[in-house]
DNA sequence: TGGGATTTGTTCGTATGTATT
DNA sequence: GAATACATACGAACAAATCCC
């Protein structure tokens, strides 16, 4: 990619973390006009934001008819689920391979932060967290196609959380997060491999269960926000 | 995505199949109003396919400049097949345990008009059959999405071969896409993820040894034939 | 280095299809 | 069930940047 002009990139990542985080729920119509509105562009520019999250399976655009927040299946999400543990076992057993010490620092770091952030009930800072110690550990196998896989990956779980899961809650137990840091540390790769697998399961596990609806946030104030956030 | 109108779904095939068939190399422009000439619609449709190949990593855009298709480099080729790995060994596993006698047909038949193409000399066919066996593969997992990040990766190993490999040459060895049926009639997982991790070792060796440099055809030219090959 | 030709970036108007009353 | 309102699809035209001689 790297082809966004500073405007569309900055809504892209707008209306990306306000779907991650739950603000804007599956089935959300995103009608070009409003989003062109908030943003300060012009509908040209909305479709190609809307393109590409389309692509990235966060958004779904039958022709003529509005995009809206993509409502993932039962089906897709246990796809998603499946490729999503070869490609994190993968990246598991490349880290491994070349594992440095300051690795474990950092995220260290960042489950401590998560730590917080649950205490806090800070739900938005929880889920932003938790999906990033995944991003590092993508970055960490240093193979880009990789990251960028699992970055879509594990914003689909988001959404899949969003959809069937409990809402409002992370996907990541903390407990889980820090006992693949020790396994990377022991560097035993069958220990870490296990240690990824069975966490996911457990990510799963809790993504799967039946959930509650709510009242959905008006969507001009909530882009607003995000917005606001980005800029 | 299905979203697309009849005309920019024909010119992405036709694109996509002269690129992943090496008659248009890597680094050769691609003008939009050149396109949208050969294919008959205007630049904005034009935009949405060369966006759409992007994503995939068959084109690089750069903002200003024309498109072109994409030229690897030998990391990202590195990157593309150890995330190929990690990703066809699960289709391996998936198939074994769904496993249906009818898949064999299929593949035999798949792999006799394969050496059929290879004896007549038939390049183009060649490619294309070689890959839609492993297409093929990624469809009998009955996992979309793994079949969606494999149709990527696989048109981009063809992308990689047109740029380091030899000119002309498919990726895949008959023999190879043999002994993995017989893995996969087995029932033996190990045995069929052994064969298809020694068959992407040697794909990956074919694939990145040095290439000599060939003149390139012209391009309005190239896409007249492809454009009327998808109608 | 400079300037003309080419190519892309963007906007906006019209056409067409969808949803709603 | 028809008509109206609304949203998207598409294309022409203008502005700005890049390429090439």
């Amino acid at each position: 990619m790297a082809k966004d002009s500073p405007r569309t990139d900055s809504a892209y990542q707008a209306l990306k973390q306000a779907i991650i985080e739950q603000a804007i729920r599956p089935g959300t119509k995103l009608p070009e006009d409003l989003i062109g509105e908030q943003f300060g562009m012009s509908r040209t520019l909305v479709r190609a934001v809307l393109a590409r999250l389309t692509a990235e399976g966060l958004v779904d655009s039958t022709s003529r008819k509005s995009a809206m927040v993509a409502s993932p299946t039962m089906t897709e999400a246990r796809e998603v689920f499946e490729v999503r543990r070869a490609l994190e076992s993968e990246v598991v057993r490349l880290i491994v391979k070349r594992w440095k010490p300051e690795y474990g620092v950092t995220l260290e770091t960042l489950v401590r932060d998560e730590d917080a952030a649950r205490q806090k009930n800070d739900d938005r800072l929880s889920i932003r967290l938790s999906g990033e110690f995944h991003a590092r550990l993508a970055e960490m196998s240093g193979n880009s196609l990789l990251g960028r896989y699992l970055g879509e990956i594990v914003s689909r779980c988001s959404l899949i959380l969003a959809t069937f899961g409990r809402p409002h809650s992370s996907e990541c137990a903390v407990d889980e997060h820090r006992e693949l840091i020790a396994a990377f540390r022991s560097q035993d790769i069958a220990r870490a491999v296990s240690a990824m697998t069975a966490h996911l399961d457990a990510v799963e596990r809790r993504a799967l269960i039946a959930h509650d609806d709510e009242e959905p946030a008006p969507l001009a104030e909530v882009l607003a926000t995000y917005f606001a956030n980005n800029n």
